[in-house]
RNA sequence: CGGGGCGUGGCGCAGCCCGGUAGCGCAUCUGGUUUGGGACCAGAGGGUCGCAGGUUCGAAUCCUGCCGCCCCGACCA
């Protein structure tokens, strides 16, 4: 099979850049740092959340909506979220405008100012234990298993397409459970659910883990996530799911009346994944031709583009129209590309670059001899093949793409993680060629800092998957009961 | 907020040093020939040169101030 084709490392921001815009995914909007997502872009994103949608409906989850604002007092109920996000909130304080009194400016409307402040929500927290408190009394009305489909905004200094905008679009789970152990099984099956999205559908390998406590969500009591590393050598954190406690129900005092009749705090999980995943999955497999889609996720799955010739132009319509009909009818994502708007040729380096993950050519000969040119977007492999049968080829192909993409982007991340047992050598590695480290931690927040200061590399999490191995901190030398998962991140 | 870079048709850029009334590529439109890997020929449309002052007979170009954007750092799904 072909490598994965990695741009250079420095050209890399810009190649990620060229490869959404040409795929025409997405734009930067006017506002700063938000973004306009293009119908290609949230195409790919509907098929995302059509597929995560239902596995989490499979589970007995439940899809709701909360408002956008948040009142600001809402906020400051539990003392670590408000810490962790602060510092990221779009507040609404005037309800109005107004022309200036010279007639020349609209101004704000210095008359309309709110009673209280809205935050407008950077995660949905707050106003649903809010709501949960009212809803839940007894251990009868539990669980509660909620998800919502929504936009949140987070002020960031920095922000690049998909993987972190100002605005994003997100699912949000919200759970409430009589115990702790419920609790808990539910925020291990959704990191599962996760995990098997990201690795079934996008074709991306995981690792799955547990995140120390410097980088654990404001106000969790543990956050499970999956990471995952792109082709340059940078890891993203592609989904968590957040163990709550019950930190958020003693701060909205939601508490219900268990079966021995005592009055407990409800315990919670949240968890999300985002349009972050885009990015994700365009980091995990495009290459210097452009977007590179997994079939399970492209949203047209097969192109066919008819060759015309003169004189036999509805003939070769004609033929590309039936076989279209046909993979149509086994369910497979087509479309025909009859426009007679642009030549072939523009239209194979088009799709190319949209990812499609096959394209279907047909000409005069292929009329003439039964067969249709078939080419794999991951190979770039050319081959002939009957039109008798077609669907059950390009069914096989498709599932031969899918399978090649996860297979290639899990041998590129063991090429990419070292086993590393001393700093010098951490440094090294992370230097020449970055990608995942494995290596011992003493389990303390200092030394994690000293890390992150020295190498710019953090840990990514706890791996759940692997056998304890006792060892020695690389950098304070005291005892350790596990190798952890550093790697410079997104 | 610190360090660097850039604002010129829709997009990407040249012109600026050395002032003379705006050009190239792509895209768009029209007509024709084409069509098995982003066609070719001919023609056409489209720009308050980021904004505001100043110098000058004359400013995209020189001077001053302002605004905006991008990249690198602190924040982060």
């Amino acid at each position: 099979m072909a490598d994965v084709i990695t741009p250079r490392a420095e050209d890399y921001a810009q190649w990620y850049v060229d490869v959404v815009r040409r795929a025409k995914l997405a734009d930067y909007s006017p506002v700063r740092g938000s973004m306009i997502i293009r119908p290609n872009g949230f195409a790919v994103w509907e098929r995302l959340r059509d597929e995560l949608d239902r596995m989490l409906k499979d589970t007995g989850h439940e899809n709701a909506y909360f408002p956008l604002f948040i009142p600001q007092s809402f906020l400051a109920r539990e003392a670590k979220h408000v810490e962790g996000f602060a510092k990221e909130c779009a507040v609404v304080t005037h309800s109005r405008l107004k022309m200036s009194d010279d007639g020349q400016n609209l101004i704000v409307d210095p008359d309309a100012v709110l009673e209280e402040n809205l935050v407008v929500r950077p995660t949905s927290e707050t106003i649903i234990w809010d709501t949960y408190s009212k809803w839940i009394q007894s251990w009868r009305d539990l669980p509660i298993l909620i998800n919502q489909w929504a936009n949140v905004v987070r002020w960031e200094m920095r922000t690049r397409l998909f993987l972190r905008t100002m605005e994003f679009l997100w699912q949000e789970g919200h759970t409430a459970h009589a115990t702790r152990e419920e609790a808990m099984t539910e925020t291990r099956l959704i990191l599962d659910i996760y995990a098997h999205l990201a690795e079934e559908y996008m074709a991306m390998p995981v690792v799955k883990g547990i995140k120390t406590e410097s980088e654990r969500f404001a106000g969790a009591e543990e956050t499970f996530c999956i990471e995952a590393l792109m082709q340059d050598g940078k890891a993203l954190q592609a989904g968590t799911s957040h163990f709550l406690g019950q930190n958020f129900a003693r701060a909205f005092n939601c508490q219900f009346q268990n079966q021995n009749n005592e009055l407990e705090y409800v315990w919670a999980s949240s968890w999300g994944v985002s349009t972050r995943l885009i990015g994700g999955l365009i980091l995990t497999h495009s290459d210097d031709q452009g977007l590179v889609l997994p079939p399970k996720l492209a949203p047209t799955q097969v192109v066919i583009v008819p060759i015309p010739k003169k004189g036999l132009e509805s003939t070769i319509l004609e033929a590309a129209d039936r076989l279209a009909r046909t993979l149509k009818d086994a369910g497979i994502r087509v479309k025909l590309d009859a426009s007679e708007a642009q030549r072939p040729g523009w239209k194979f380096s088009e799709y190319e670059v949209q990812g499609v993950p096959i394209r279907l050519a047909i000409g005069a000969r292929d009329v003439e001899n039964g067969t249709i040119e078939m080419a794999r977007r991951d190979t770039f492999e050319k081959t002939s093949v009957p039109q008798a049968g077609l669907a059950a080829v390009i069914r096989d192909t498709l599932d031969a793409i899918q399978k090649n993409l996860f297979d290639r982007a899990l041998a590129y991340r063991a090429n990419l993680t070292t086993r590393v047992d001393s700093l010098d050598e951490f440094t090294q590695v992370l230097e020449s060629k970055g990608g995942f480290l494995l290596a011992h931690w003493d389990g303390t927040a200092e030394t994690e800092a000293r890390i992150k200061e020295q190498t710019k590399a953090t840990i990514r999490c706890i791996p759940l998957d692997q056998e304890p191995e006792p060892g020695i901190d690389m950098l304070s030398g005291k005892p350790s009961k596990g190798r952890v998962l550093f790697a410079k991140a997104y």
